[in-house]
DNA sequence: GTGAAAGCGCTAACAA
DNA sequence: TTGTTAGCGCTTTCAC
């Protein structure tokens, strides 16, 4: 089969809907937009050729000549990962609704995706970028990246979910500290204190606040930490398996584990049932993110949610405000709550 | 803060770099395009000041006197889905090996959204779209929506993964045939006769032909086929567990069951754990997808695999071909294979 | 090898 | 209310 580029009838323009209706091509432009009264008679004529032809304006050249794209650009670290998924599907939903479109590209965490995206999303004049996760992510900003963005603000406005010190970004994120006490609160109210913390790694800037926030909460409930409870590693499943499988060696087991996301409490899952031990009779576990996972494992999962619908409506809402020169807070936070399932329970002493 | 526009350093164009360097524009768009030759010493020159000013062409204005923006869209059902968002990325890459951006947008199966969606990149002038799922997948064609690609199909060629006998699109789909005879292969040499085929809709074409393809090998083996071993209802985590759990009212359990795909088998799996039974001592599971999901529940699932990576390029292939007008079958397919894990064994008779 | 000029399809003053 | 005109930034003949 060959698709017959000759036989594609000519793309039909705003000239010849007004050749056609017997006025001006600006004629057209306003009823399209609505930006000026048109007689009602020569409007009418208008949409029916509109429709007859089932014209719709070319947004490449609608682009070139307005100021605004009424689209944002989404760089995303991966949209495998729920998280991310559900984000975006939330930010899509939430551009729609503001009249905006959405533009996705993934840049896999690596440095050199991240920047060529950027400049493609320049190049298309998107009205604003959100960018979720990857660089954004890291605790100590890296430079070569900061020198990008530096140069993407000058002429787009840049959202991030994470941090960037050394630009001038908008960020919206997550309070992780208020997570942690939501689980350690949870925890300890169940009696634990041998409450270890799986996976991860400090050098991600919601790890280490997580982190530090898990120290305060022993510290201040006077429990000592004991380091052999703290095993980084990554977000994957392999990883809070191995990680755990670690914990395991140790002689004093603990009686709650974190899981720094559900994907890897998935694979400490795995591990304490290889262990023989049953959730949460015999350990407990909290993890983080509450994507579809925490829903599918066996037990599901109590894990801390941040509400992706109203996270991805701000992260919206702030992009176009931004785009359209409004006033916006330069830092903003999501506040996240705790789903309890059933990976969680009273402590036996 | 305030994202101060007026700071905005004035979007530097080809004419200001064609000025700097002493000549045309034509010029600099020689040497950006290597659309022709130019002498060395004007080249570097103009090669200096792109860099110099990290000069970005606008990719409307490029896309606007092209005829390729070098764009592919695709429609996809829902990316938190990880059979769609790996395929997605599969694409993507694709794409990018070749030089193309892709832009993606979620129907979420709904026709009004799929239609919108159509339009818009028929407005953004994308070479080609691929639609993943959603209407594509109806056993019965919805005419509104074959009116919708048809007439998206004068202007922009339409790949999908799915049928449409009503519009001239381009196919590539899963043999969905092969996959389920690769399952029923593997689970009656186990010696599994009494198999049950859990979740999905018959209404969706890849289930139809499933479950057809399911009774065939049935038929083929002198296994009676059992009604009650074939209960539809979605593709969820949840419309599994229910429809497991109709299976447990039978007198006469199943040794096997065959989930829809891994969202519905980890219903499956908690179903078959809450009736205190073992997988896959007691009862196997096989499924469809192999998304991540087949490798983080416990057991991890024996699961039909599409090798994403060749089906996404497939997809790009397909587009690209047909977007340049060369010859392309108009229906193509990709051919599954079995990934066993630890959800499927012997039937203990 | 290089520049001038026209045009891609639309919007936004500006006149009328 | 409506039409005319001049871009938006880039590519591409067509001369030179």
């Amino acid at each position: 089969m060959e698709y017959d580029k000759s036989s594609v009838g000519k793309t039909i323009t705003i000239y010849d809907i007004a050749e056609e209706a017997g006025v001006s091509a600006s004629t057209v432009s306003r009823v399209l937009n609505g930006s000026a009264s048109v007689r009602k008679e020569k409007k009418d004529r208008i949409q029916k050729l509109i429709e007859k032809y089932n014209f719709k304006p070319n947004a490449l050249a609608k682009g070139l000549s307005d100021t605004a794209t009424n689209t944002i650009g989404i760089i995303v670290a991966d949209v495998r990962n729920p998280y991310y998924s559900a984000l975006f599907v939330a930010c899509e939903m939430a551009a729609e609704k503001a009249g905006y479109n959405v533009g996705l590209t993934n840049s896999l965490g690596e440095i050199d995706r991240e920047c060529h995206e950027l400049d493609l999303f320049v190049q298309q004049k998107v009205d604003a970028i959100i960018q979720m996760g990857g660089r954004v992510d890291d605790l100590i900003t890296d430079d070569e990246y900061a020198r990008k963005i530096r140069s993407v603000c000058t002429s787009t406005p840049v959202i991030v979910t994470g941090k960037l010190d050394k630009a001038p970004v908008y960020s919206v994120v997550i309070d992780e500290g208020a997570g942690m006490n939501l689980v350690m609160e949870h925890l300890i109210s169940y009696g634990h204190e041998k409450i270890a913390l799986v996976g991860g790694n400090m050098m991600v800037t919601s790890t280490f606040y997580k982190y530090r926030r898990y120290q305060e909460n022993l510290k201040s409930r006077g429990i000592k930490e004991r380091g052999e409870y703290v095993v980084n590693s990554a977000y994957d499943p392999e990883s809070g398996y191995e990680a755990m499988n670690r914990i395991f060696e140790l002689d004093d087991i603990p009686t709650a584990v974190i899981a720094i996301n559900d994907f890897a409490a998935s694979g400490i899952i795995r591990s304490i049932r290889e262990h023989g031990m049953r959730i949460p009779e015999d350990i407990s576990i909290v993890s983080f993110d509450n994507t579809y996972i925490a829903d599918l494992t066996y037990p599901k999962l109590t894990s801390v949610d941040y509400n992706y619908k109203n996270y991805g409506q701000a992260l919206i809402d702030t992009a176009i405000a931004v785009s359209m020169g409004k006033e916006c807070p330069a830092f903003q936070t999501v506040e996240p709550k705790l789903v309890v399932r059933e990976s969680s329970g009273p402590c036996k002493k």
